[in-house]
DNA sequence: AATAATAATGCAAACGTTTTCATTTTGTGT
DNA sequence: ACACAAAATGAAAACGTTTGCATTATTATT
């Protein structure tokens, strides 16, 4: 007894008395299909329980409906914006996004696009520029729709939407050095294979040069992303007491565990103590005190990200490389102030 | 001039000199081929650049290799574990992850499954016990294997995995007790559509009422998953001469709200009043005062649940409905102490 | 009412794999 | 070397759609 188990286009169609190829059209072309055929085929679908085979569909070569998204990390209030974005944004064009994380092994990036190909996506978003060359050549040879977010860079291989973080490190640099401030501190993440933080470091290093102030080794301090270590890593740094009179956070995070370290330390900030972050995440601006900081509109940059994708993908023409610097913003909050003289 | 673009699996049998079902036996059976065969294919394979598709693979009712996620948001915290520990494991298991973001709108979440089964997706995960008639029916019709993350129940109609949040409740609630409060507040989220935090008050709840203690409704507060809003709802609690003595917060973020209320408004916290969270949020235990709440182990779900969803998927024995349930965990930490007589 | 133009539909050939079954090759024991 | 079993491979028929082209139904024009 051949059993099938589940309804297909042609039980549909049966059902509905016309051929497969005109419940197709029903799907793909609505407006190609008569009102009242489209309104019996309707019937048919909901009677069968029918629902389409994309997989089938993608095997024409044409739309597969899919957007691969590879990130480092869930795990973190970093992207968890940008991506949120990103896929309300691709939803909204009709795409189902398939996310993949690596944990900032770029080896395991390549493996995943290589995964996500397979699947078909008509287009890929990316977190950042730093990419191994394998990846880069592999979107190429697939002429893979991409777009890289998170950050803004005027050179890069593929289209592009993001602050501009080497000003981001600028601005909240020159912000700290607007204060009065020389004895300044730094903590950061490792910039290995993240651009993002090394732009930042940039930035911020480019200003203090041109301003003259040199920032001593030991006090560039090197953190991984986490309240926790940022707290341990600074605390010795503010129990000296020949400490700096500010302290530039690679990012909100490591800021907080910053403040946090100089408050158990019975240290105010920012009387005793200027502390500033990178990013303003959810929160930054409730923090007690509030966090002076550099706004970066991740959610700005997903949106943007999937509506590049979605014309990369659609318009036929203007397939070239398009880049896109989303503003960033100086919060001037609670947690600096002018150096006292 | 009939030009193909990618390389198929044909032109990868015909470069090996072997049949293009051999190729593919290559991928999906790699045992049942000789290993210099499978050499020369591989050899074949990288200098024609195949990519093989996985919907002319899915096509055959067999595998898509993909699983779906339906959550309500990727934009907080809570679930940023969670999803994380899911898509690693089942990476693991070599599937990759589609997902999907409903916003808490339950016929959304309709929607999005029935998308996800268009793209033949192996199985789903869900967030919570909370879903529409429609959506559990679906899942029942096609067979689909799910499981439903975050919350235990032991009554479900699909496989759960997660904390039992009423018992999450309870604990913290007694915990309060225990340290002699009787004048206690309540701070949470909303529960229509929200079965956890629905679980966790009702716990508070049935805790509290075999105490024989009393929450008056003007004490019971309702909040948006926000520190912000969270702050400025108990603001005025707080500034009360007659406030409760301790605050039980529907989840860290919103206790971590309800500790700035206080400390801008000039209040110690603990001694002053005791506030307690549910989640134990990564940071939480690094606030100032670090937080007294309820370990979730969110970590712990999405692995767990991925094992589950493969188990489901993979073997075909044991179709049966698993629920388990992830042990809760008081964290005594110092934004709660015994009530000064 | 007849004809032309247009819209709606159907037919059948793809699409790129996997899999069953048949066939060939390899290995084993004598 | 020989027969036989086991392993490796190939041929061809699926899988469930979409789409170009041919056909038929509808509408507009006179």
């Amino acid at each position: 007894m051949k059993t099938k188990k589940y309804a297909d286009i042609i039980d549909v169609a049966n059902l509905a008395n016309v051929s497969p190829a005109t419940v197709s059209r029903c799907f793909n072309h609505p407006d190609k299909v008569r009102p009242d055929t489209r309104k019996r085929i309707q019937l048919a679908v909901e009677s069968t329980g029918y629902i389409r085979n994309r997989a089938a569909q993608a095997i024409h070569g044409r739309r597969s409906g899919t957007v691969g998204l590879i990130v480092p990390t869930l795990d973190n209030a970093i992207f968890a914006t940008l991506i949120q974005a990103f896929s309300e944004q691709l939803n909204a064009s009709g795409f189902t996004m398939l996310v993949a994380t690596h944990g900032y092994d770029l080896d395991r990036e390549y493996q995943l696009l290589r995964s996500l190909l397979e699947h078909r996506v008509e287009g890929i978003g990316l977190i950042g520029l730093d990419h191994k060359d394998e990846t880069y050549s592999l979107i190429d040879r697939r002429e893979t729709r991409s777009v890289a977010m998170w950050n803004y860079h005027p050179d890069t291989r593929i289209s592009c939407v993001g602050a501009d973080n080497s000003e981001a490190g600028k601005l909240i640099a020159q912000h700290v050095l607007d204060l009065g401030h020389k004895r300044i501190a730094l903590v950061f993440p490792d910039t290995f294979e993240n651009d993002r933080a090394a732009n930042r470091l940039e930035g911020v290093l480019s200003i203090m040069n041109k301003a003259g102030v040199q920032i001593p080794p030991e006090w560039h301090l090197n953190t991984i992303y986490s309240i926790k270590n940022a707290r341990e890593v600074s605390a010795p740094l503010l129990s000296s007491p020949n400490r700096p009179t500010a302290i530039i956070a690679g990012n909100d995070v490591i800021a907080q565990g910053v403040i946090y370290a100089a408050q158990s330390l019975g240290l105010n900030v920012p009387t005793d103590i200027s502390v500033a972050g990178i990013g303003d995440f959810s929160g930054s601006a409730h923090l007690l005190p509030s966090l002076t900081t550099i706004k970066l509109r991740s959610n700005k940059v997903g949106q943007t990200a999937a509506i590049i994708l979605d014309k990369l993908i659609n318009d036929s023409e203007n397939k070239n490389i398009q880049r896109v610097a989303i503003e960033v913003e100086l919060m001037k909050r609670q947690s600096t102030c002018r150096l006292a003289i």
